[in-house]
DNA sequence: CTCTATGCAAAAACTTTGCAGGGAT
DNA sequence: ATCCCTGCAAAGTTTTTGCATAGAG
């Protein structure tokens, strides 16, 4: 799993963002976040155990809490795992349900739903290569 | 669980969709297609079950073939249980983080994406009433 | 009659919980 | 020193698999 960095503005760090919600700066804490902000897209916790030491329970724990803190932003891809980032402005994810890979999609898509709130967008369906190739 | 009609066009039926699959049509598949045309809204396999006698096994191996097929269409929630519903014209869902009820969106989001195909689209977040009575 | 689908039971995969010890503030 | 966080092990959930039998075409 390839990681590469995400600009984040406003001068946010992780030390900032654990602070702000007052939460324990913990080591697994700063390595867990320091993944999820060096991604390119979202990452499963098998992306993650990869490159990190922590117990599975720590980890589940530390993302209830930053899911319950805004800190973080997950959901569900087509192969039936969770995948997980920083949470950002929202925008939209494209899950592939032939290669399953994930795309943070650029382009701002517009729409108004009176009311609602939405936190988060994720578009299933075939990707721009399987799309191309599919019969 | 209450279910409801929804209208299908093109004079569809349970027999003609398996048929034209090519696969047998058996009283559990009957069952478990017939919850899903009169449901409002996705089912869980939970909401499902209610209503169902076949094993969970049986369940699982016809929600894979029916995915395969495109016969249905599947998605997860926030309360992590994936919800099922008929294929149809692809339309969004509103999948409210807080109370964690699934909406079919009426309205018709406008985007288009070069290349892809969407299939489904999931939208999270607050629904209209939690979002009203949100802090 | 043939081949697919089913039910049961067991396993695998994924996530949560209890508890005692460790670490951040 | 206090209280939150961690690791380990065990338990809960959800989904899948193996196998023998039943049922659709």
């Amino acid at each position: 799993m390839q990681l590469s960095r995400i600009i984040i503005g406003d001068g946010l760090n992780i030390e900032n963002i654990v602070k702000k919600k007052n939460l324990k700066l913990t080591s697994a804490r700063r390595e867990l976040l320091e993944i999820l902000f060096y991604a390119k897209n979202p990452l499963s916790y098998e992306d993650i155990k990869e490159n990190i030491v922590m117990d599975k329970a720590t980890f589940y724990r530390n993302i209830i809490k930053f899911e319950e803190e805004n800190i973080i932003n997950s959901f569900e891809s087509n192969d039936k795992k969770r995948y997980f980032e920083i949470f950002q402005q929202p925008h939209p994810h494209f899950v592939c349900s032939r290669c399953h890979n994930i795309e943070c999609i650029k382009e701002r898509l517009d729409f108004n739903l009176e009311g609602y709130l939405v936190e988060n967008i994720i578009l299933k369906g075939l990707c721009k290569v399987c799309n191309k190739t599919s019969i």
